[in-house]
DNA sequence: AGATTGACTGCAT
DNA sequence: CATGCAGCCAATC
């Protein structure tokens, strides 16, 4: 299902809107997010994470890899302050620093 | 205009 | 369960 070609608003703006989306003490990943804003690939939601504005209202945190897992940046490390948000808003990561998407990933139940 | 690069995913091993 | 690999497409150079 491709995007409406009288979009106005540009690829990153849906994908940021679906983010906003995602409700406090859950996780969602690049793909469900993908779907949700008719991106083509998951990988494009990465790069409108990376643009992403540091002021911005978008939780961009709650956005996680299909594992589970907090990917790992160009630096090839996981970003800690991310865990932390998580952490503090209810999200429990098992000893390998990893998430039951069955039971914090959203939308429930996909 | 062509090549390279990514905050990814699913399937195979 | 961990690793490897191909496919993916927008942005950058």
């Amino acid at each position: 299902m491709p995007p409406e070609p009288s979009d106005r608003t540009s690829l990153y703006e849906r994908i940021w809107a679906v983010v906003r989306q995602v409700p406090v003490g859950q996780v969602s990943t690049y793909g469900r997010v993908a779907r949700l804003a008719g991106a083509a690939t998951p990988r494009i939601v990465g790069f409108a994470m990376a643009g992403l504005p540091r002021d911005s209202d978008v939780p961009w945190h709650r956005i996680i890899n299909s594992r589970g897992e907090i990917s790992v940046r160009t630096d090839g490390a996981p970003d800690r302050r991310q865990r932390r948000l998580l952490e503090k808003e209810g999200v429990r990561f098992d000893r390998r620093g990893r998430v039951d998407l069955d039971e914090f990933g959203w939308p429930p139940g996909l």
